[in-house]
DNA sequence: TTCGCTTTTAACAAAATTGTTAGTCTTATT
DNA sequence: AATAAGACTAACAATTTTGTTAAAAGCGAA
């Protein structure tokens, strides 16, 4: 069974693969179950033998992709007993990180599941209360600082909105923003870390006492 | 020649309103010619006698477009004889309701224009140029003011991708960022006034020196 | 009216694309 | 070795989609 098996998931995750980088690239409309079978070197009728059909085969892909989402979320809360300040640092770069990481996911979500109401429902249903939980902690935990004078009363929900734009837009539309602005500060690399740096300061600074 | 030119606009403008509908919405692999006939109301003969092959049609969408871009950069630079504060605020605002009366265009651009290697070098070439001229400008009032201690010394290319940051991502994520966060605020278009004013003043909050 | 030009239509052609199926090969188990 | 189950292949089928074409219709000018 452990050998079987084997060879099965073998054949399975490279379909997997090509067919993640073939979605990611050219969309769902736009991906050929041909072009993933041979990426993947296999005939394009063991793509049906695994998944059935297409779209099955892009449902797995996204419902993967969108549990990311929650998972990042979490891990850039942080730890609870580091001040504030640095808990927001640190949630930003983190979430930097992983955009950074992910480069090609955002426009994925954007363009291949938020164009689809059933998607884009599953989502919400799975992030909003989570989203909920933590800025209702965060946002607690603002406004106890701020009662003592050490930050501004800012509103957590438009901070959260501020980093996320702040983080995923540049990558999201890298080829015009580095291309027409960024190459100014040297490589592509060079540029985010600057970039990462100018947000944490950008956000930070919302919530700075003057 | 007159009547033939305005029965020859009327089916031409109706293809390609009924086209940019279809483009915008599916992209430019999921839209079917076919569609984009019966939308126009004619039959899809027609759009070839026109526009010879869908890849023609879809140029032209795509370069209608990327004009409008310059343009709105251009108009979001305001009156030079207001004070800085000001001029930012108002190219902050005229570039959100730009963004608003034209909510599927970021993506668009994302989406369809950044995946095109030509069509990016074609976008940066038309808006390098004048990208920098005006940033340099800004960076010259800029540096005026804080010589003056007026305001900040801050990064003017910097200030532009925040700004453009945060007055785009919302509308691309709008099916998350209002379903998960947003509906707090009351509807949409409440939101959305909200977050014109908060992108304001995160911005305006960078330049004000403590 | 007739001529010539542009616009329009209907039918067709070619290619691409997803999906199926019948049968073969491999491999673990008995 | 025989068998059964799953993995795999090659060929095919059905549909969709882009694009063409020959002929008809519309229309202004001579």
């Amino acid at each position: 069974m452990d050998k079987a098996q084997n060879h099965l998931q073998d054949t399975e995750t490279r379909i997997l693969q090509a067919a993640e980088k073939e979605f990611f690239e050219k969309g769902y409309a736009g991906a050929r179950t041909a072009s993933i079978a041979e990426a993947a070197g296999v005939t394009h009728a063991m793509l049906h033998y695994y998944f059935r059909t297409k779209d099955k085969l892009f449902e797995r892909i996204v419902s993967g992709k969108i549990n990311m989402l929650a998972d990042i979320l979490l891990s850039a809360v942080g730890d609870a007993n580091l001040p504030l300040e640095e808990r927001i640092r640190q949630g930003i770069e983190r979430h930097f990180d992983f955009i950074s990481a992910n480069r090609d996911l955002p426009r994925f979500i954007v363009n291949e599941v938020l164009s689809r109401p059933e998607q884009v429902d599953a989502m919400n249903r799975n992030v909003q209360s989570i989203v909920n939980e933590v800025l209702d902690n965060l946002q607690q935990e603002i406004d106890e600082y701020a009662a003592k004078g050490l930050c501004r009363r800012v509103d957590a929900r438009m901070l959260l909105i501020d980093i996320v734009s702040l983080n995923v837009f540049p990558f999201m539309a890298a080829p015009i923003v580095y291309g027409a602005i960024g190459s100014a500060y040297g490589d592509y690399e060079e540029f985010l870390a600057r970039r990462k740096r100018e947000n944490v300061k950008t956000i930070l600074e919302k919530l700075k006492i003057n």
